[in-house]
DNA sequence: CGAGAAGTTCTACGAAGCGTAGAAATGAGT
DNA sequence: ACTCATTTCTACGCTTCGTAGAACTTCTCG
């Protein structure tokens, strides 16, 4: 599953919270407090494309995208965790069974618009 | 989260698999394929046990016994996942919709016992 | 009880991953 | 062509993990 390192997931939590491209040096400004040299940052994205979590463009500043969303990110690695798990209904319902009533409330939303099209149901708090 | 590297994990599945606690020795030889020296199997365990996944009773035989389930483990781990999703709701809708029918009927199952709230619209088969 | 066997802990080393960054190469604008 | 920003290459130290020898502790049998 090929998880990351500190520095990775900040850079990528910075790269999620964007609303676009983020070239390096615009990573390296947002991180000012840690100083880091631009080629650290450099580094790290490129070893973060390697892993498959990132695009860049062909432009010159090159502008790093993730390839998936955060939350999608964070349902892959919840699908291969339950993969791993052996008893899929036993790890469901123990996942089910500690989620908050607020979390559990949107999964029944989300289970009863079925499977059908659209997709996009809004939450109910 | 402390991520378990590969042999940790081979042996956390056989104590998984196993019905009661498990000796040194014995996971040495069930895993006698790979050739590990007794020793360790040794080291590995207590690695395990400081990472909190472990625990041994105090009869000299020391036996090794999983400090949680292998599904509750996962659970675990799909709770500490999602806590790092930015924002749930999306990242559970990512999840929810993409899980194949049977773990859907699951879900919706599971959500229907849930807390002490309304409840009902059981079905689902 | 005492010696040998079985089991456990201590210590260590090599490989790999990650944070870190300097040096070298490349590209762009004047 | 020259300079400067950008990118790639290379490397090093630290930590984790697989691996195991050495040393120490605890049984067990005679």
């Amino acid at each position: 599953m090929a998880s990351l390192g500190e520095l990775e997931r900040t850079l990528m939590d910075r790269l999620w919270a964007a609303p676009g491209p983020v070239s390096a040096t615009e990573l390296q400004q947002q991180l000012a407090d840690r100083g880091l040299a631009l080629t650290t940052v450099h580094t790290v994205l490129s070893r973060l494309e390697q892993k498959g979590f990132l695009v860049h463009d062909e432009r010159r500043p090159r502008r790093f995208t993730p390839r998936a969303t955060r939350e999608a990110h964070a349902a892959e690695l919840m699908h291969e965790v339950l993969g791993q798990a052996g008893d899929r209904q036993a790890a469901l319902a123990r996942f089910v069974g500690s989620v908050d009533a607020e979390d559990a409330a949107m999964l029944r939303a989300l289970l009863a618009g079925g499977d059908g099209a659209g997709s996009d149901a809004a939450g109910a708090r």
